[in-house]
DNA sequence: GCCAACGTTGGC
DNA sequence: GCCAACGTTGGC
């Protein structure tokens, strides 16, 4: 039987933005717009289809862990970096040497309750989850499996 | 709105 | 290559 690669990851999204409510009626969405090296990078060299992603809800009242999703695509070129009326749009970035990767993301669930950051940070198990650590601003992270199936199980969510 | 944490930029 | 200045993230 072959080996279970699957990742685990979290990634971060403000819902006044894009919640998880838009990913359920969408279904599916380009993770257009992280301008940040080290989570491009987990996108463009770790992330495969099927890995499971904690969906968080960032800038929120209260911030929390919101829903599953999966990662949908191959990463490839953010389209939003070569267009200049876009937010997005990087200069220097080239077609033939694109600097920015997303990958697509597809919805797999809301979850029954918003497991809350105060929540994370107050369980001993989670303790070395990096989205508890003080200062951790990255928006794409990994998450070992321990930590993803504690969270569902705070969640009330079936195991994974 | 504040501000700590942290990433990036650019002068030297 | 250092590091001060600046910009952004994101909890509070």
């Amino acid at each position: 039987m072959a080996k279970n690669t699957r990742k685990y990851w979290l990634m971060k999204s403000e819902p006044d933005v894009y919640s998880i409510d838009d990913l359920a009626r969408e279904g599916r969405v380009h993770w257009d717009g992280v301008r940040n090296y080290q989570a491009r990078n987990f996108m463009r060299d770790q992330m495969k289809i099927d890995d499971l992603v904690l969906f968080y809800h960032s800038n929120a009242k209260p911030p929390g862990i919101a829903g599953l999703a999966t990662v949908a695509s191959e990463p490839y070129a953010d389209p939003t970096q070569f267009d200049p009326k876009s937010d997005y749009h990087d200069p220097k970035s080239t077609k033939d040497n694109p600097r920015w990767i997303l990958v697509d993301i597809a919805f797999v669930e809301k979850l029954p309750a918003l497991v809350p950051l105060d929540a994370l940070k107050a369980d001993p198990a989670l303790e070395e989850m990096l989205v508890t650590q003080r200062g951790s601003r990255l928006s794409v992270q990994p998450v070992e499996h321990k930590h993803f199936t504690h969270v569902l199980k705070m969640a009330g969510a079936a195991p994974r």
